[in-house]
DNA sequence: CCCCCCCC
């Protein structure tokens, strides 16, 4: 049986209509990159016409690495974007696509279809005739390349020749494309209905605005992969031609003969120094391109020169300045070199600036910033669901200076506290739970977990990003909803100031619970033991009742305290465990509340378990033993039979990781143990 | 040629 391929699909693509839900052939599977993350062309067949030009989106690859698919499978494409460059070409970015048909159960190729590649309305150097059985992708042996490198395939790329079987690699490496931004835009997922900003036209390179399904914050291709040996690099080297634009991550102090086309970023403001070495006034900016990113720095002249001219976020022509080695002290771009600006440097405005992106950003998700290091210069994205109002500080040298601190929270369910500074902290607006980015926060310990933008930082405040949009409708769905846990200590977060931290030892030391009132603590402990065996009991039906129940052994179930019989009855948790920390060891009870939590089931659940699965009954307590949390709980001394002895009662399960105080605690428990 | 990155 063949599969029902959708007809008119790839004429549908290439004429910019909105698609979805794709069923397409795979004629044939290309890496275009050699180094970095493999990226995937993709050549695809609705039965009547293929297209070469369909550019996988990272997150998929895993189904070329499984090999699944191959050539002749039946794909379902759930997402793409569509995009047109400039040059009337189209690059479909396949964002999420799943395998129907594997090439086997296929049984060849379906039809014969003909190529309807864009491509093919450019003169091609390579061009091959759509109607041989295996079609070769060679009519376009290259994802365009950025900017005026219109040549396709041969002579076009620097260290490889262009090969001519349909699965050669390219040195291309994160081809950066060109895109029409309203095109792409019915295709992206994000609602635009609510979204951070206006779109605008400066819209980030269309894989970059690759929904990444599954893991919004990955970073894009664009960040994780410079682009090396472009074929821009090549370009340059044509002999009598006038400098040609260059990707910056090309840039190197040996060569001059340069122009870069790029976006500034970030620019500060004019400061003046004066040292032994004499005294002046400087700026610097940041400018980045498809490939990479630059800092560059005027001094005296050159500020008056370009200053004025600079503005951030536009697009610069910039050629014949003085490159040199960056200090990485200094500067938190992933660059080697750095820039200076001299009396024959040349900067021009460039008004066909869109395909250059708006920044790269490695956006961290907020609930990883705990597994990065203190003073790790890190990109940050989140909505600002409350923030400080402005404050003057003064600094340790007499310096007065205003800070604001912001919350910062996203899909991770964790919040951070970022600390913005001078005029960024005098001119922030939370109002309307902006989604803010900053590129180059630094990663502090101050109460717990915190960032603190730099100088170097870049704020964005409703940024036109991809990332922006997938938090601007997950706040507005959902996320606005969500009680995020902070990493940063807050004196208003309730549970740091409820908390009595003891050790186990300090429990009895302190002979706690001795008083007529019972008292509280909270402790950081390890489930060393649970008894399981009676850890369920029968317990009375009636909502409020939870009284343990009489089998009566005829189907029926009896509740003295309501003094009633049922026909069923509920399960209760009765946990006892023990706890130790790195000095002692307590009992604790943990009624049903804190013991769902410490197994990661409900009650009911264990019951059935328990009667059906014996195995996997045990597996929730393997699970759960030597697993470490927070535990707060009330502790009394309790007499029976004239036999005292105090019991601990958890009264509620954090985990260790969610509550910052936690840390410090810690880190004291680690004092003390050494 | 600068290189400050703050405060609770």
């Amino acid at each position: 049986m063949t599969a029902k391929l959708t007809q008119g699909a790839v004429e549908a693509l290439v004429n910019g209509s909105h698609v979805e839900k794709l069923v397409l052939q795979l004629l044939n599977i290309r890496q275009i990159n050699t180094t970095g993350v493999p990226r995937y062309r993709l050549m695809m067949s609705d039965g009547q016409h293929y297209l070469s030009s369909f550019l996988m989106a990272t997150q998929l690859n895993h189904l070329a690495e499984e090999k699944l698919l191959v050539p002749h499978c039946v794909c379902l494409l759930k997402r793409m974007t569509n995009n047109t460059l400039s040059d009337g070409r189209h690059v479909v970015v396949v964002v999420d696509m799943d395998v129907l048909k594997s090439a086997e159960d296929a049984g060849g190729k379906i039809g014969n279809p003909t190529s309807y590649s864009t491509d093919d309305k450019l003169s091609s150097p390579n061009k091959v005739s759509s109607t041989t059985s295996e079609p070769s992708s060679t009519s376009d042996a290259e994802v365009p390349g950025p900017s005026n490198s219109k040549g396709w395939g041969k002579g076009s790329t620097g260290k490889a020749p262009v090969k001519t079987s349909p699965m050669k690699t390219s040195p291309m490496k994160g081809a950066p494309l060109k895109t029409s931004p309203m095109k792409a835009s019915p295709m992206m997922t994000s609602p635009m209905k609510g979204s951070p900003m206006k779109a605008s036209p400066m819209m980030t390179s269309p894989m970059k605005g690759s929904p990444m399904k599954g893991s919004p914050m990955k970073g894009s291709p664009m960040m994780t992969s410079p682009m090396k040996g472009s074929p821009m690099k090549a370009s340059t080297s044509s002999p009598g031609s006038v400098p040609k634009v260059m990707p910056i991550a090309t840039l190197n102090p040996y060569n001059s003969k340069w122009t870069i086309r790029a976006r500034v970023t970030n620019k500060s403001n004019i400061r003046n120094w004066s040292n032994s070495r004499g005294e002046g006034k400087l700026f610097s900016f940041e400018v980045v391109d498809e490939s990479g990113e630059i800092r560059i720095t005027a001094f005296n002249n050159e500020v008056d020169k370009f200053f004025a001219l600079l503005e951030q976020g536009k697009v610069y022509y910039i050629s014949k300045a003085t490159l040199k080695v960056a200090n990485k002290q200094y500067t938190t771009l992933k660059n080697d070199y750095e820039m200076t600006l001299h009396a024959h440097s040349s900067i021009v405005p460039c008004t066909d600036s869109q395909d250059v992106p708006v920044m790269q950003c490695d956006f961290v998700p907020i609930g990883e910033l705990e597994n990065r290091d203190k003073d790790s210069i890190i990109d940050i994205i989140g909505v600002c669901n409350s923030a400080e109002d402005v404050s003057r500080i003064t600094t340790k040298t007499s310096r007065e200076v205003s800070k604001r601190a912001i919350n910062l929270i996203d899909t991770t369910g964790k919040m951070v506290t970022v600390t913005l500074w001078g005029e960024e902290a005098e001119k922030f607006d939370d109002s309307g739970q902006p989604v803010v980015a900053i590129k180059g926060a630094r990663l502090s310990d101050f109460r717990g977990i915190s960032l603190s933008a730099l100088f170097s930082s870049t704020i964005m405040v409703n940024p036109d990003l991809p990332e922006a949009f997938r938090l601007r409708a997950w706040y507005d769905r959902e996320g606005h909803a969500v009680d995020s846990q902070s990493l940063t200590e807050t004196v208003s977060v309730a549970v740091g100031s409820k908390m009595n931290w003891k050790t186990l030892s300090d429990v009895k030391n302190e002979n706690m619970g001795h008083r007529e009132k019972a008292d509280y603590f909270s402790c950081v402990a390890t489930i060393v033991y649970m008894r399981k065996e009676n850890c369920l009991y029968q317990a009375c039906p009636s909502s409020d009742c939870n009284k343990k129940v009489i089998d009566q052994q005829n189907g029926f179930y009896r509740c003295e305290k309501c003094n009633r019989e049922f026909p069923n009855f509920k399960y209760r948790l009765l946990l006892s465990a023990n706890l130790a920390d790195f000095g002692d060891n307590q009992w604790v009870t943990c009624f049903q509340e804190t013991a769902e939590v410490l197994l990661g089931r409900k009650a009911e659940e264990l019951g059935q378990l328990r009667e059906t699965d014996e195995a996997e009954f045990d597996e929730v307590f393997q699970k759960a033993n030597f697993s470490t949390h927070i535990f707060k709980n009330r502790v009394k001394l309790e007499t029976y039979n004239d036999e005292s002895r105090v019991k601990v009662t958890v009264m509620e399960v954090l985990p260790v990781d969610h509550r910052v105080y936690s840390r410090r605690l810690l880190s004291n428990i680690r004092k003390l143990a050494h």
